[in-house]
DNA sequence: TCAACCTATGAAATCGTTTTCACTTCACGA
DNA sequence: TCGTGAAGTGAAAACGATTTCATAGGTTGA
């Protein structure tokens, strides 16, 4: 009665609200919930909160949810799939409304569970082979063709250290790096090609690798910022006449201002968390919609 | 019944849950929630996940909740008393089992009324005038004192850029800024004391100021990672022979890289978050338990 | 054998909303 | 004046789990 649905006169109304309001009657939105089979709630599962750029994007979802009055409920999965699952099943016992997903593994049949469970799914940053989600990705293929044609301009020596390749982000970043080559008529050098796990070790020790070569490259592309920070901890261990320049995907704010600099392009996570909640409230509205897959530019 | 509570015997209990997980069935944590007032949901409300000081506390809150099954419904206030006052309010909606909130202010009488809606309520980061609350801070006199002391065994003259003095952490962090000027027999400048909002451009503007000066000053100690970024910002904009030395609270990964070092004390952020969710949930479990206080120093 | 007691079991009430439904009231046109 | 329709009202069912309650069944000791 108290959501205006009940065919009551303008007077009655207006009349049992301002009661409700001097009595000081809250609304209990679990069993609100209970019967309208929604919660109000929109879970948000990531890798890591604690990366830059997934921060990032949560303080976008975020942002924009409030405005919707839906609370966000945030989920770490440390890139596991198992955790993944089980989140997504906590979420969808908790009847939330949708889910925000980086999915960790582009393992379709996970997801399909959680959706068959009644999950409203947007993906974010990672694709899957499925053309059924709503999916907003930044535009990993040019940004990593650019920053690596960056490189090129200056030495024919360029390494790539990337994620792991089961990922489209890995996988497109090192599309990039490639077409970059094709593009400058330079044979990439498969002694310099690393793929790890995105992990700041995983980062360092590739690094290390590179540098205990006869001849260190003299430029390198980093696949995300977690493994730049291994680099950047690699080449602080090491004595070096002409550090190699480094490029990396998802800037850290203060990358500018280190002692070996680091270029990158300017990854739009806000905008990124922003669309993505933007996609599913669409979606919670009218779920017959067309499913969007929106890529998102560094332009603006 | 299917929590276990009901006086069934073994057999019929057993072969109730194997019928249950054959038939794919779920709780519905709603319809749970409302029969047993409890959502299995804690709140989170801090002033900005992007700052990773909070990012690490939120990811400590997570990983303990998750131990004990609960989600984390996460919050920015931006240090606006409106907006967390309204999300305390939606939280309560909701029925929350408990909050950890980081105050925007030391301000009491918004606190209260989200208790007396049945919050219960742990504290960090900032106390408040009520000794009513589980808190959980950082060793932030301590660590102050210790930090300006390293500045002023090079040079008696000092500059403090602080947080708002409302917020016991800018009190506190002060406080021991003083302190450590105490013990060294020197009188602080009241020209190079400032005190801002804890924001970048609040760093940049005051470290702006200090630049200007006839003779500035040669070391500065800054009160959180936020504004030490507006003052990194303003130091690379100005061309110096020797650039004053930077203390900062809440340090960032890169720090010890920069082209200008930033020396901070370890703060323990990641262990807040853990030991305020074991604290709430200690609440949860005995809510006549005795108020508990916790101070997180660097030990370990 | 029977009373007394304990345990297992199914039915029913409850949590706080939202929605449906049957019903009353009133106005209007025939 | 009566019938039709619209509009407002209050009661009751539903959401899905938990808890209480009464009852049936079984066991034990006198």
């Amino acid at each position: 009665m108290l959501n205006g649905n009940a065919p009551v006169s303008g007077a009655t109304l207006e009349r049992v609200q301002t009661a409700a309001s001097e009595l000081g009657y809250r609304r209990n939105a679990l069993a609100s919930g209970l019967r309208r089979r929604a919660s109000r709630l929109i879970g948000v599962v990531v890798p890591d909160v604690a990366n830059p750029f997934y921060t990032e994007v949560v303080r976008g979802i975020e942002d924009q949810l409030r405005g919707a009055g839906y609370l966000l409920v945030l989920c770490n999965s440390d890139g596991k799939i198992e955790k993944q699952t089980e989140y997504l099943r906590l979420l969808a016992d908790q009847q939330l409304d949708g889910v925000i997903l980086a999915p960790a593994t582009p393992d379709l049949d996970k997801l399909e569970d959680a959706v068959a469970s009644g999950l409203t799914v947007v993906l974010i940053d990672r694709r899957v082979a499925s053309t059924v989600y709503d999916t907003v990705t930044v535009k990993n293929r040019d940004d990593a063709r650019i920053l690596t044609a960056g490189l090129l301009a200056a030495s024919r020596r360029i390494a790539h250290i990337g994620g792991p390749h089961r990922t489209s982000t890995a996988q497109d970043r090192f599309a990039g790096f490639l077409d970059a080559h094709t593009s400058a008529g330079v044979d990439p050098d498969p002694r310099l090609i690393f793929e790890t796990d995105y992990s700041e070790q995983g980062g360092y020790e590739a690094m290390k690798s590179l540098l205990e070569l006869e001849q260190p490259p003299a430029g390198v592309f980093v696949g995300n910022n977690v493994m730049t920070l291994g680099v950047l901890r690699a080449l602080s261990e090491t004595e070096m006449a002409a550090a190699p320049k480094i490029v990396s995907f998802d800037p850290l704010p203060w990358w500018a201002s280190s002692v070996h600099p680091v270029t990158t392009g300017s990854q739009p996570s806000y905008r990124l968390g922003r669309t993505a909640a933007d996609l599913l409230l669409l979606r919670l509205a009218d779920p017959s919609r067309e499913y969007a897959d929106v890529n998102i530019g560094n332009e603006e």
